[in-house]
DNA sequence: GCGGTTTAGCAAACCGGTTTAGCTGACCGT
DNA sequence: ACGGTCAGCTAAACCGGTTTGCTAAACCGC
């Protein structure tokens, strides 16, 4: 894969021209600088000579490269599968797109987030799903790159998008509650590498916190060996209700924190005989667009995936970090829930008692 | 979104170092040119200087920017959103990333894919869905970069990627025919833009004509009133479909050309109140990942999508045309029918009657 | 016909690295 | 003591654009 023949310059052409360089140059971006006939003189000799000029080339005299970074700590195979992801990046691209950027993923080289981040050439960045313990902010603080943060519990000082995490794992909780749930799966999101130690990414923490609130306020507790993690895709749902069906779990209803593992856990509950909704109530989180499809169609609580992409670009391209002007930017979005077809009242025999409590 | 604090250069490190620019070049790049203690004496300055070299500089200087662009003239809205082209996309990205490349998307800027393919800094390209029509294909040739094309009427002369798209389309269509159906809707893709004009991609073409193979084969003639067309997309698939039946067809089989028309013509039948399997049976064309998680789960034509991506770079970093070696490579990949829960016999009653006339 | 202002375009510096050609001094054998 | 190697490093050119003075000619009013 090497060059091949090498390219026309902005010195052949300014040569054939009969003209400066700089002439060729503002030619194309200050036309005004220059008289009328010769702008189209030069332009026409350019296209003669099939000119394009060189985009590096530019990026580094003009220092910036018209380009923005989605950060993620997990590796392209996942994000690119993953729909949620999907549909972020989609955000992005459109706001990307009518700000006239490019965008460029960054993620884990050779298993290194931090060589990842040196090898890319982007203006600014978002980071998304990067908890506050990563080391990688800090690397990009120093780096002084503008950047905001998205699904990160918000770190401090640090712009980003924030939606009610908590608030919908409430709303998700409380549904099954009301239909008079009492057994409980949490499947919850495994961090990516193993690198990012102990602390749960931040939104796994807040719904877990969320599921956890609306359980209680129905008496209810949520012992450790009523939730279980894996990878967010939908092998990980299917993985990750098997292990636990595996270990004795036997709940009526699941909250998984990611529809793609919702998807999996549906499928694997099939597989082992059980009904959905009638036997297992189902219900993700993220409301991605297949989650209207599947089958029965998922319940789940919905957040703008494609909004929150678009919103992290306009503030980054406002200027991320406002030190002066106040506090760093925080933008809220809301969540719902979204009823559909995969929850249903607690079987007969094991719904308990009608909800004392709520 | 503008430059921070000014990055520590080269020049600055050398300058501490009390050596020259191209010694820490060296001590980076070619530590052997250099004595050890200097190597480590110099990168001990540097991480303590917190240095990291530009890499748009590097780009610029040793004329190649480690970066494969995946042109599409589709815009990253429906490309990431589409499962089809995620997976592709994982494909490409894990062969990418092994061989520490990293991948940026071409798509429309601005309506304009040749503007997008000027500004786009790679060292080679995969092209998608182009069609040989396609005046970008030219473009690209002439900027001399190399290139592979894949879902493309594997352009003469051009090393690229190609699957039995037409044996695959007659698989589909067989197994519709063996079931006792004689009334078919056939939902095609769309090209993206006007722009590409009247020559349906060339995937389209091909899986139709394999349609219309196994159909013949049975005596069976599709007529143009029973095929229609639309994005590739969830929603392309429901309005479709929709549009079809508006306009009375009344098929019992439908043959999707991408899996997410399939699931979105599954939602929009459903909606019509005809059941399926029982009513109206459907294939689609890819065998993406979701289509085992669908209700009920998809009938579809399997495509090796992961590895089409990974032989695409496989290719393109083998050289891509081989002038002198003998013809352009050209890899072939098989297509396989995988029958699911999404078709059945044709319903009694309709089952060979001929075909009054709608 | 003269100083002053525009206009059109040029030369050169610059962006931040890589790479080539060449210099320097230590070491070597004789 | 001397030419020859060789290891270790440097100076300068280069990649292909942009941008900043600056100048020469044209234009101006008077």
């Amino acid at each position: 894969m090497e060059q091949a023949t090498r390219r026309t310059t902005i010195a052949d052409v300014a040569r054939a021209a009969g003209v400066s360089k700089a002439a060729v140059s503002f030619a194309f971006n200050t036309p005004e600088r220059l008289s009328a006939d010769t702008v189209t003189r030069i332009r026409e000799i350019a296209t003669g000579l099939d000119y394009r000029p060189d985009p590096v080339a530019r990026m580094l005299a003009q220092r910036r490269t018209g380009t923005i970074g989605i950060l993620t700590p997990q590796g392209l195979d996942v994000i690119f599968t993953n729909p949620y992801f999907g549909e972020f990046s989609a955000g992005v691209a459109t706001a990307a797109e009518a700000a006239g950027l490019a965008i460029q993923f960054i993620s884990p080289l050779h298993g290194s987030l931090t060589r990842a981040v040196d090898r890319a050439s982007v203006d600014g960045i978002i980071a998304v799903g990067l908890g506050a313990a990563h080391p990688e902010v800090g690397q990009i603080r120093r780096s002084g790159l503008p950047f905001v943060v998205v699904d990160s519990t918000a770190l401090p000082d640090e712009p980003g998008i924030e939606v009610d995490d908590e608030g919908g794992a409430r709303l998700a909780a409380e549904h099954l509650v009301e239909l008079g749930h009492r057994d409980f799966l949490v499947i919850g999101i495994e961090p990516p590498s193993a690198s990012s130690g102990m602390e749960p990414a931040g939104v796994t923490a807040l719904r877990l916190r969320g599921y956890r609130e609306s359980m209680s306020a129905a008496g209810i507790e949520l012992s450790d060996a009523e939730m279980v993690v894996g990878p967010a895709s939908m092998e990980g749902g299917i993985d990750a209700f098997r292990r636990a069906w595996a270990s004795g779990a036997r709940p009526t209803a699941v909250l998984a924190m990611s529809d793609a593992m919702a998807i999996g856990a549906m499928r694997a509950a099939r597989d082992l005989g059980l009904g959905v909704p009638a036997d297992l109530s189902i219900v993700g989180y993220d409301d991605v667009d297949v989650a209207q499809y599947t089958d029965p169609p998922l319940t789940t609580v919905h957040q703008p995936i494609r909004r929150k992409g678009e919103e992290a670009v306009r503030l980054l391209l406002a200027g991320g970090r406002h030190r002066d002007e106040g506090p760093t930017e925080q933008q809220h979005l809301e969540t719902r829930l979204v009823v559909r077809g995969s929850t249903a009242r607690a079987p007969r025999g094991r719904e308990e008692v009608v909800d004392d409590g709520r």
